[in-house]
DNA sequence: AGCACGCCGACT
DNA sequence: GTCGGCGTGCTC
């Protein structure tokens, strides 16, 4: 009789433990009941004891059955597994079950898949093509088969479903269903080096550092300003992995991960690419876990939870943008994947590559300190002038729409030159307020109690906190006066204002209101490119991975608000964005000027970031961070709490205060409300807690949990650990 | 998180 | 008399 520590899916902080005949290899996943219930668990580990050392073994269950031949988890998974729920302090059975595609989590089967694959019947093999000269599209298809087999989904994709039908009736293919055998290293049969460009100073530099790392475990902190070749230098210090048969995982943000990302690694190498994101099948998603298992692919593009996928041979990690707020997770397991990653490489013994433009100051700080290696690019590609920033300063000045004279008139230049011209700013809809021209009262949405923004276009109201709508309102509710006005500005303003601003200039505008769906984003993109706009409004969507070369001119129209934010973090957000922006504008022949529109011209943070470029100013925030003993130079998690009655939720956390503060001498600040105070209902509180090192933290959290638990408020309350939180709403 | 058990209000 | 509301408690 063997003792087996299962993970099971439920939201609490232990393993179980059932009985099974024999032992069970970690990694293996098992059906089990629990309560009334069966549920697909994890094994953890076979428990080297006997039945005397075991407390309570006769009311432990058994196994009913074992779902897997060989472990699904490795061990350097599982290693992450189990460093994940002791680092966030989450229940050990979410994070196995966050980590597995949902297919698995369901307990199907972890083999492959059988496919329907088309082939030529033994007649078909006797037949010459010439029988069909008249059937052109069924020729190349019966060509093709000539050579081997195909998916039947690619044939009728390629040749059309008519063709491959008449083959089939034709008695000359058959469709026959094939289980696919993966073969580790498939990939090096079709690798072939395209031509690439030689690499300047600084890259061949950055190449040959990384190349050094080859086989070990190094972090690499990859600064280089946008159009710099960071691409380039990924693409070049893979090559020599990829031809060991080595496999190279690739992180990018939420957003970024566009088509041209992903061709551009295939063209080189010639090698099919897995591309794991937010919107592929179940089926789709299981597919490339189990080919990037099996070895058969060489390279894996995804966003954040691709840190998870498994691999058979691995070489490198790249963690692409990885300044970039999509890769912490902002509910649930609330993981960071740029961290997970270093902890994967050490596991592995392979090195990981940070590459960003405008590196998180965490990053900058291991860079600084030589904990990470810093490599930089420092120049443009083909010499291409940077854009040149400049502040605008709007006091005094009439503002039309959000937009001041002065600003009014640089945008006329460029206009009229016959340039395109971005106009940023981080508000979609009409106006962030509706409120009364006679009492002033706002007109509000009574889940949230927060303004409601107006949405001209739709002539309705939306919360932009629940997503709640409603009919736009003609007299004010406190006292019945029928004029009310709209305050602030956002897209859809701005959009409606340069509309009469600039009659006759071609507009467009690009926020989520206007986007929906990639495809949608991707045709608005191209059509900018092309040059069907001159006049270009947007939100952060805006900064993610696109170049717009026939921009000119970038005008952001607030950065008030990231100057004065509760959110310590605010000036770097609005910093990397910014440089983001900037560096997304204009091309060598034509270089493009930005304009930071603010009431606060002398604002020393802005006029660093103006004068001495994103560098300088991380590195500047990064002394005043440790001036003022702020992340990362100490150590952070916050307790959340939200519940429909206020007080309910901060007694919850006072009373977790008070635990801390009787027994461990860490920094607690709070109870306040989150910067988004109420949600959907729900009355949202915070406790921050803090101190100087790391492991006296979670030490204090790992031993005052229980007691957490244990409170009387603990069941009616929603609460969740935020560990190294990067947001506060 | 589920799911069962349990103890009080408006219905055939 | 019962259907069903969701509070409380447990899950190897």
């Amino acid at each position: 009789m063997a003792f087996i520590q299962v993970a099971v899916p439920v939201p609490l902080r232990q393993l179980f433990t059932y009985t099974h005949d024999s032992a069970l290899e970690a990694g293996v996943r098992v059906m089990v009941p629990f309560g009334p219930r069966k549920l697909v668990g994890v094994v953890v580990e076979t428990l080297r004891k006997s039945e005397s050392e075991i407390d309570n073994s006769n009311k432990l269950k058994a196994i009913e059955m074992v779902l897997d031949h060989q472990p699904i988890v490795d061990g350097v998974l599982l290693k992450m597994a189990q460093w994940l729920w002791q680092y966030y302090h989450h229940a050990p059975g979410e994070v196995l079950h966050a980590m597995l595609p949902v297919l698995l989590r369901k307990g199907e089967s972890a083999g492959p898949t059988p496919q329907d694959m088309l082939m030529l019947t033994d007649e078909g093999k006797k037949t010459l093509s010439a029988s069909l000269s008249r059937a052109p599209k069924q020729n190349a298809c019966f060509t093709a088969l000539t050579k081997r087999a195909m998916l039947a989904i690619e044939a009728r994709k390629q040749f059309g479903a008519p063709a491959v039908k008449a083959l089939v009736e034709k008695s000359l293919a058959v469709i026959k269903e094939v289980t696919p055998e993966f073969k580790p290293g498939a990939w090096l049969s079709t690798l072939t080096m395209a031509e690439k460009p030689v690499p300047d100073t600084e890259q061949s530099v950055a190449i040959a550092a990384l190349n050094r790392q080859h086989g070990n475990f190094a972090v690499s902190l990859l600064e280089g300003v946008t159009g710099s070749g960071k691409t380039e230098v990924y693409l070049q210090a893979i090559e020599p992995l990829l031809r060991e048969g080595k496999q190279v995982l690739i992180l990018v943000p939420e957003i970024g991960l566009t088509p041209q990302t992903v061709s551009r690694f295939e063209k080189r190498f010639g090698i099919a690419v897995g591309v794991l994101h937010s919107q592929l099948s179940d089926k789709d998603r299981l597919q490339v876990w189990q080919r990037a298992k099996a070895g058969e692919l060489g390279i894996v593009i995804g966003t954040r939870s691709a840190i998870f996928t498994p691999l058979n041979n691995p070489g490198m990690l790249i963690v692409d943008e990885e300044h970039d707020e999509s890769f912490k997770q902002q509910d649930g397991l609330r993981y960071h994947a740029r961290d997970l990653a270093a902890m994967r490489a050490k596991q592995h013994n392979i090195p990981l590559l940070l590459g960003s433009a405008t590196p998180a100051l965490e990053t900058l700080n291991n860079a600084l300190s030589g904990r990470y290696a810093h490599l930089q690019l420092t120049k443009r590609a083909g010499g291409a002038q940077s854009t040149h920033q400049h502040v605008l300063d709007a006091r005094d000045q009439p503002i039309h729409y959000g937009i001041s004279q002065g600003l009014l008139t640089i945008m006329r230049q460029h206009i009229s030159a016959g340039n395109q011209v971005l106009v940023f700013v981080n508000r979609r809809g009409y106006a962030p307020a509706l409120l009364c021209h006679h009492c002033g009262e706002t007109v509000t949405c009574k889940r949230c109690e927060r303004p409601y923004t107006v949405h001209k276009a739709q002539n309705r109201l939306q919360c932009h906190h629940c997503g709640g709508m409603r009919a736009m309102p003609t007299n004010c509710e406190a006292c019945h006066y029928n004029e009310l006005v709209t305050a602030g500005t956002g897209t859809e303003q701005v959009e409606q204002g340069l509309a009469s601003l600039f009659p006759g200039v071609t507009q467009v505008r690009i926020d989520s209101d206007t986007v929906r769906g990639k495809d949608k984003l991707h045709q608005t993109l191209d059509a900018i490119n092309r040059q069907e706009y001159q006049l270009l409004v947007g939100t952060q969507i805006l900064s993610k991975g696109h170049h717009f070369p026939h921009v000119t001119l970038v005008a952001v129209l607030d950065c008030d608000g990231a100057l004065f934010s509760a959110d310590f973090r605010a000036p770097e957000k609005l910093a990397q964005l910014v440089t983001q922006l900037a560096g997304r504008a204009g091309r060598a022949s034509k270089p493009g000027e930005m304009w930071l529109q603010t009431h606060n011209p002398h604002h020393p943070l802005l006029q660093d970031l103006v004068h001495n470029g994103y560098g300088h100013f991380a590195r500047h925030a990064l002394m005043e961070r440790k001036a003022a003993s702020l992340p990362p130079f100490i150590s952070q998690f916050v307790i959340r709490a939200e519940a429909t009655d206020s007080s309910l939720a901060y007694r919850f956390l006072q009373d977790c205060k008070q635990v801390f503060t009787q027994a461990h001498a860490i920094e607690i600040s709070g109870p306040f409300p989150c910067l988004i105070e109420k949600r959907q209902g729900r009355f949202r509180f915070m406790l921050v807690c803090s101190h100087q090192k790391r492991a006296p933290l979670h030490n204090a959290l790992r031993l005052a949990l229980p007691f957490l638990q244990a409170l009387p408020q603990a069941t009616k309350v929603r609460w969740s650990i935020d560990i190294d939180p990067t947001d506060f709403s």
